[in-house]
DNA sequence: ATGGCCATCGCGGATGGA
């Protein structure tokens, strides 16, 4: 079965891209972000007709996420934002998913964190304040949970092997020491990020800046991750980046990331 | 080079993204 996460830069103008993706990879879980519309607006039959079902959890203008299961899968136990943690703003929903009927279920959590902006700034506090609140909830959904995925667009490189030009990104958003420690604490939690768990080529990137021909130059970052818990990690037999979506026209600046688990 | 692109809201140009 394959597991995806894809913000997708507004679900209204990218639904044609989403669901050509769909028909043509057959993913069984799907993370999104950045829908960019409200709860109404959510497309769930156009989604029902490419034969998924969904969970969402929308906002006006920004953010939003959704999770997409194909059928006969079901999500179940959905929590929209992180308990205990008031926030304004639509960025992480969980839900139990049973991706056929006689699979075991699988947790999942799809995360869109906060951009951050600059070093120093209140929007970088909020996405450390967030970061935090992050971190204890997984906690509690790992004990509960032992098949758990923590996916999404996390907003921050793992190292320099995610940065284009690391020099000349040195400690710029996205890249931060403060940023990346948030990452391996959440690593260090019991999670593993799957696309290292296989060789990739050189620059291996999820995001390329919409101007200056970035992506033709493949000056890019990898801030989208999909982390799993060990029980998941020992299923774990691909994991890749979907660049193909990338050269379309009107494309999202993200591309997908692709996790491939053995069937039980 | 104080930028370059894109989406939103809403109908000009500011804001946010990354």
């Amino acid at each position: 079965m394959q597991l995806a996460t894809w913000n997708i830069n507004s679900l209204s103008v990218r639904l044609p891209h989403l669901l050509d993706w769909l028909a043509a990879r057959a993913v069984d879980v799907v993370a999104l972000q950045e829908l960019k519309l409200t709860d109404d607006k959510f497309p769930v039959q156009a989604l029902e007709r490419a034969g998924y079902t969904a969970a969402w959890f929308g906002q006006k203008t920004y953010n939003g996420v959704a999770l997409l299961v194909r059928v006969p899968g079901a999500l179940s136990a959905v929590q929209r934002n992180i308990p205990g943690f008031p926030d304004d703003q639509a960025r992480v929903m969980a839900a139990t998913v049973q991706p056929a009927p006689n699979a075991a279920a699988l947790r999942v959590i799809g995360a869109y964190v906060p951009n951050g902006q600059a070093p120093g700034s209140d929007k970088f506090a909020y996405k450390m304040r967030w970061l935090e609140a992050l971190r204890g909830w997984v906690a509690q959904e790992l004990a509960r949970h032992p098949r758990l995925v923590l996916m999404g667009d996390f907003n921050i490189t793992v190292d320099d092997d995610d940065v284009w030009d690391p020099e000349g990104l040195r400690d710029t958003i996205h890249c931060t020491r403060e940023e990346r420690a948030h990452l391996q604490a959440l690593k260090d939690l019991g999670l593993y990020d799957a696309l290292r768990l296989f060789p990739q080529p050189p620059k291996s990137f999820t995001w390329w800046d919409y101007r200056q021909l970035a992506f033709a130059k493949n000056r890019g970052m990898r801030i989208d991750h999909i982390f799993i818990s060990d029980e998941l990690k020992n299923r774990a037999i691909a994991c890749c980046i979907d660049r193909e979506m990338r050269k379309r026209t009107q494309p999202s600046d993200h591309a997908p990331v692709v996790l491939t688990l053995a069937d039980e």
